[in-house]
RNA sequence: GGGGGUUUAGCUCAGUUGGGAGAGCAUCUGCCUUACAAGCAGAGGGUCGGCGGUUCGAGCCCGUCAAUCCCCACCA
């Protein structure tokens, strides 16, 4: 069979997918099998998928093929999210670029044009799932705004209203001005902002003087309804209950106690905004206050503000501080560097405003699931995070002032409310203007995506899901809020486990954000090099939870890799052609000492990428498979295999570079099935081949030949040292006890080829050779005359640090043998292993000694 | 204010339940050796952030200090 030289990749991911599709092999539904599930994160429709989702993605995949080898009929369900607010945010921008808002559409007319950019969008996400080469099945394929996962939504209001989980209040919230709608607290982002803390008098109305206050919001004074004081500070005392007007205004304000005042911040005196401020709601709930809004919902100064009327928030800040300094008014102005909130999709800053909206009741929610200890974190510090968070929880505000989202199912006909899938039947009847947030639809994902709240097949079968992957930056919006729904509706939890990843930064180590312009678009890589490669640099460069800097090194040198892959296949494949798939059968009668150390070798490190695999360390496994690869075998056993006749020498290369080739599948699914498809196999694709695990075939007689390797090693450092070219022969002398020489004499041609040997002799006792440089290993000795060429000053200092060296690893283990404490507690393996430590390092010293001597004398 | 991460070779990072530190890239030397020069054979390079403790033994466990990053939080 013809292979190219170099791995193309181009060339071998091309038409892969299709093949895995047209013979349904990511279908899942095998009743034969027990199942495994993982539902993918939703994508939003806002846009393109990024290099995170590439390792979110990446790393169920690996789970999901992994599992599929193993016999599990595997699900991984597709679907996307519509993302409420952040696709709105997209398409009012689009919108506004054409200069229409969504006001001049209407509702229904706006609804169709984010209908088609989310199927525009949807169209190009599941191009990026296929150059990904997700094992996705897309026949069950689900977004949020469909008909079942509504009906999910509807359901979950429905029976949260009915038992009292769901509220509707007046409160302060969020309020994002651009997009003119709540948000809840997690979607602000709080950023250390340069503003000023501005002391402003409010002047007495029935003396003279007045009242300074600090602020960094004077534009907030119109809706003031109090001035407060703490009730203790003696510095106020006499002011309780006086007036003072707001400034630039005629309205009158009375000076009020309460203890939240902190008598040490600046002035001790603080206006009191019940409607924009929650601290100040909070006293106004107490103080029975007036809580008037001084803006509209677009952030504009309302009539409360007098002359400012119709300015923008901060337009009028400025315009109403360089008036208070006229009316000096305006003590002084301090910098003061401070949290201000920003809305996480519109990038403004957030005006807390007083609203009626709904909410969540969280108290009982979060109890039930921080009692549940089923959900397995990994790493498990998240559980730490998760519950940290769950303890201080505060209620969450789930109606959003949006037209694209699940509509929320409350009528209402004057003063009367009903909740309820339909309107009542009789006429007046209005349904809530206002929308879900997102995350209340996608926190049933998990089940809703398997048809509940129908008990479905699929429901019954797939749920809960296995694991849950995705990153450490939405355990709050996501992972805590489908354990707590999924807890009170299905009474489970989601998932058996969730692994968290971390996120992918830039080379300097910065957040990939489209404002930074640093952000890389996987396609490109994916183009340049490959997706497997991209799988194999995203999943194997960090540690469970840890961030991962983007690398196009490590893509490349993960291109280098396969490209090794590529070439030790094709080798085989070239000396493999004449062996029958039913000729491929290990037997171990057969196996001389190459094949007997490569199996060895191959069932150990099975059995410890194993291990890592079912940890979800894939970085570990993957390191095991890779040293393997190309040290062991490539290296090694490929070399010895070049001199072999024997037929059980091709069947042990093919078994190898198969069982490597399966091992890399969730790796780098592409180049795998192709290497497979060449290799003689009879199964369809490597996808539903068998995962490889330890046969058995452990030969202890090839444990202790590491001497054989070893010297080859320090022989050709040899070569190296002294510059003589590997196609010079040299003559060699070799000392060792009857066993070694026999083991060397019935394998000399290995050693032949590794060392290109002129004379090659082994005794049991060498007579001196002259000008000589040697290697002295425990039990075994060789010598090479190289003339001329030989130091024997050095050959004396190397041979002395090598005394020295021995000498000092045999005091550390006899003071370790030595201690009654090692003794009794190590481990029985570890005391073993450091008696033949110290036999070896004697050993060793006494022939070293001898060497010395015959150098010296 | 609360919580968490990170600190190991020049750079980017691994390092199982504690048993004398590894990889990729980079550097240096020699090789077109018939699977692979995007390769092969070698080499150099680390008081594992500091200090203290537990232990026969600490990169790993405990304490403390330092540097740095992130998340949460209503101080006007």
């Amino acid at each position: 069979m013809e292979m190219n030289k170099k791995y193309n990749h181009i060339e071998v991911e091309n038409g892969k997918y299709d093949f895995w599709l047209e013979n349904k092999l990511f279908a899942s539904g095998d009743k034969s099998k027990e199942p495994f599930t993982i539902v993918i994160p939703p994508p939003n429709v806002t846009g393109k998928l990024h290099l995170g989702h590439t390792w979110d993605n990446t790393l169920q995949d690996l789970i999901i093929r992994r599992k599929k080898m193993q016999g599990y009929d595997a699900l991984y369900l597709p679907g996307m999210d519509h993302a409420g607010i952040a696709t709105q945010a997209k398409v009012d921008a689009k919108l506004r670029s054409q200069g229409i808002s969504r006001y001049d559409l209407g509702r229904e007319e706006y609804l169709k044009i984010a209908w088609e950019w989310k199927t525009e969008y949807a169209k190009h996400i599941r191009k990026q799932w296929r150059c990904m080469g997700l094992a996705l099945d897309y026949s069950k394929e689900r977004f949020t705004l469909d008909e079942g996962l509504s009906n999910a939504v509807n359901k979950v209001f429905i029976d949260f209203y009915n038992k009292g989980y769901i509220y509707r209040g007046k409160r302060i919230i969020n309020w994002d001005i651009q997009a003119k709608t709540a948000l809840s607290n997690i979607e602000i982002e709080h950023q250390d902002v340069q503003g000023a803390l501005y002391y402003i008098t409010y002047p007495f109305v029935d003396m003279e003087g007045g009242l300074t206050v600090a602020t960094t919001r004077p534009e907030t004074m119109f809706g003031d309804t109090a001035i407060m004081v703490h009730p203790d500070d003696e510095r106020f005392l006499d002011i309780h209950g006086k007036q003072v007007y707001i400034p630039t205004t005629k309205t009158k304000i009375t000076v009020i106690t309460d203890k939240y005042v902190d008598k040490e911040f600046g002035t001790g005196i603080v206006k009191v905004t019940p409607a924009h401020d929650p601290n100040d709601f909070m006293v106004g709930k107490r103080h029975n206050l007036d809580m008037p809004l001084c803006m509209n919902e677009d952030g504009t100064m309302n009539e409360l503000a007098g002359t400012y009327f119709g300015m923008e928030r901060f337009a009028c800040r400025k315009k109403l501080v360089e008036d208070l300094k006229d009316l000096n008014l305006l003590q002084k102005i301090e910098p003061i560097t401070h949290a201000v909130g920003h809305s996480e999709r519109t990038r403004v800053i957030v005006e807390p405003r007083l609203s009626e909206q709904w909410f969540v009741k969280m108290d009982e929610l979060a109890k039930q699931a921080l009692d549940d200890n089923i959900v397995e974190f990994v790493p498990d510090r998240f559980k730490k995070i998760f519950v940290n968070w769950m303890e201080g929880i505060e209620d969450w505000c789930i109606s959003r002032q949006l037209w694209w989202g699940h509509r929320i199912p409350v009528w209402y006909k004057g003063d009367q409310i009903y909740c309820g899938l339909e309107a009542p039947t009789e006429a007046g009847w209005i349904q809530d203007t206002d929308v879900l947030d997102t995350w209340f639809s996608s926190a049933l994902w998990p089940f809703s995506t398997l048809g509940w709240p129908e008990i479905s097949e699929d429901f019954k079968r797939y749920f809960p899901n296995d694991v849950m992957v995705t990153g450490y930056d939405i355990i709050f919006f996501w992972v805590a809020r489908m354990i707590f729904q999924s807890l009170e509706f299905t009474k489970k939890s989601p998932f058996k486990y969730v692994y968290i990843h971390g996120l992918i930064r830039d080379t300097e180590g910065r957040k990939m954000s489209k404002s930074l312009g640093n952000g890389v678009d996987p396609i490109d890589v994916i183009e340049k090099y490959g997706a497997d490669s991209l799988r194999y640099f995203i999943t194997t460069n960090s540690s469970p939870g840890q961030d991962l800097r983007y690398d196009e090194e490590k893509v490349e040198s993960s291109w280098n890799y396969i490209n090794k892959i590529w070439n030790i296949s094709r080798y085989v494949i070239m000396n493999t052609e004449d062996v029958a798939v039913d000729e491929i059968i290990l037997n171990e009668k057969e196996m001389s000492f190459p094949e007997k150390w490569i199996m060895t070798k191959l069932n150990l490190m099975l059995d410890q990428a194993n291990y890592y695999f079912d940890k979800f360390e894939f970085g570990e496994a993957a390191k095991l498979i890779y040293n393997f690869t190309w040290h062991d075998f490539a290296s090694w056993y490929v070399e010895m295999s070049k001199l072999s006749e024997n037929k059980q020498t091709k069947v042990v290369l093919v078994h190898v570079i198969n069982t490597v080739v399966k091992l890399l599948h969730p790796f780098m699914p592409f180049v795998t099935e192709e290497i497979f498809q060449k290799l003689p196999n009879k199964e369809l694709s490597i996808m539903v081949s068998e995962w490889p695990v330890n046969n058995g075939m452990v030969f202890e007689e090839t444990n202790n030949k590491d001497w054989f390797f070893e010297l080859i090693k320090k022989i050709r450092t040899i070569r190296n040292d002294y510059q003589v070219a590997w196609s010079k022969p040299i003559d060699m002398f070799i000392q060792t006890n009857k066993s070694d020489q026999t083991f060397l004499e019935n394998n000399d041609k290995y050693f032949i080829r590794f060392l290109n040997p002129n004379k090659f002799e082994i005794k049991e006792n060498l007579e001196k050779i002259e000008n000589a440089v040697s290697v002295i290993l425990p039990n075994i000795q060789a010598f090479i005359p190289l003339g001329s060429l030989v130091n024997i000053e050095e050959e004396i200092t190397k041979v002395t640090n090598e005394i020295n060296r021995l000498e000092n690893e045999i005091k550390r283990c006899t003071k370790m043998l030595i201690n009654p404490n090692f003794l009794n507690k190590a481990p029985t393996h570890k005391v073993e292993e450091e008696k033949s430590k110290l036999k070896k390092y004697e050993t060793s010293l006494i022939e070293t000694k001898a060497r010395l001597k015959e150098l010296k004398g």
